[in-house]
DNA sequence: CGGGATTTTGATTCCAATCAAGTCCGGTGG
DNA sequence: CCACCGGACTTGATTGGAATCAAAATCCCG
């Protein structure tokens, strides 16, 4: 075997071995810091982080504001899977290409990995590995009480589990400020818009929300709520 | 540090490492030969594998028969999250324990691997973790279609690409054999059995489908199927 | 042959979609 | 500063599709 360049060679294994620990660095905890090939992007409210279909398949890190992942129908609509926080890892929920599209839910930065890198850190070290499958099974997880939210529940049931969610999220559990429309909302819980801006001025009225603006909601009758978002509808 | 039986310790690594690769294959391949650990088990019609909030969690491949996973509300409905054909890898979907219970639709075989013998085997050989890795992102790519039905769509687009679903399983793929009962179908799809029941005669009625007998189903007008199956209802 | 479970069909009700105006901001430019 | 504009939200009237309630028909298995 050859080796022309043995220096050069060693000085680039010293380079991608660092990328790789800066990279597992920023998977494992809640950093903003970017590796060599990670910088932190801004995007406007609106804009797409990748469409369907998209080759390219990278890894996301929400730094600040909300992203959400979803697919167009032919027909205009459009189905929500999720809306990713910060701190939430998504995109590697699609095989060799993305089959969902991601879009900025408000102004927002984002941290992203080349899938290539991912995979060599997945081989490379066997904690991360573990940790991608956990966050696998995590969204595996989330997506099936997404269906059962979908299957089963009636719209008021459907709003008032989604905002016990958000306010799980929430700093302040009693204080919830929305990212997102109430287009957005139905989107995510196949409603329409009409039937949330109803079902929001109906919890309003039973006294287990307040609205002090249309993207603000005080929750004040928190048993009420849970009640509601239980299990059935 | 004391080894007081050192030949007894080796046999039983030999032994541990015999059930490793045997549990491999059997994962890997569509084999019904069960390892050591991983005899194939009968479950009759009806009967659980495992309960909601089962310790022990077990991974499970069919070998003959359907096999349901779903949860039960606390009304007394149930939302069917998927039904698991022979050859389908199923279980792993939930975290330390069983979040979700998983039933014999018919009678069936399935073989089972104890969780640790699968991390094991998972820690041990990349070339298996990076194949059940690949299962859970099968299961998350199925759970959102799921999503995507269960929240856009009308009852005959519902059972359109339910029909679809089984027809692409099927060996004849105009002729599907239904191992579940109506109301298993409205619990997967978000409907009642009455619904599921009209459904169905309305295909028939449009000629999209015949049905010889209430569980046979055989596909009249492929194309006209396809089309109430597609995205939007 | 029963007899229970499963399936089909019918009548009615009800929840959420649809259609249709308004209202309320938040920002922009005159 | 204020008037205006457009997008987001609310509210109302009506429709429609699936749930619910109820009963018959059919199948399957012992």
């Amino acid at each position: 075997m050859a080796k022309p360049f043995p220096r050069r060679d060693r000085i680039d294994r010293r380079a991608h071995r660092r990328r790789l620990e800066d990279a597992m660095l920023a998977l494992r905890m809640d950093t903003a810091r970017s590796s060599t090939g990670a910088p932190a992007i801004r995007y406007g409210a609106g804009k797409e982080l990748f469409g369907e279909g998209a080759k390219a398949p990278d890894v996301f890190r929400v730094v600040t504001g909300v992203v959400r992942t979803c697919r167009f129908l032919s027909d205009g609509r459009r189905q929500i899977y999720a809306f990713h926080h910060s701190g939430d890892i998504f995109g590697f929920e699609t095989g060799g290409e993305h089959k969902l599209a991601a879009e900025a839910v408000c102004d927002c930065t984002v941290v992203s990995y080349r899938r290539k890198m991912v995979d060599a850190l997945a081989s490379h070290d066997e904690a991360t590995a573990t940790l991608l499958f956990s966050y696998a099974l995590q969204s595996l997880a989330k997506a099936q009480e997404h269906a059962l939210l979908l299957g089963r529940r009636s719209a008021l049931g459907k709003i008032a589990a989604f905002l016990g969610e958000q306010a799980d999220r929430s700093s302040d559990h009693l204080l919830v400020d929305l990212a997102m429309t109430r287009q957005d909302i139905a989107d995510y819980l196949g409603l329409t818009l009409e039937t949330v801006s109803r079902t929001f001025t109906a919890l309003e009225r039973k006294a287990i929300i307040a609205l002090p603006t249309a993207r603000r909601i005080r929750i004040t009758d928190v048993p009420g709520l849970r009640k509601l978002g239980a299990e059935p509808s």
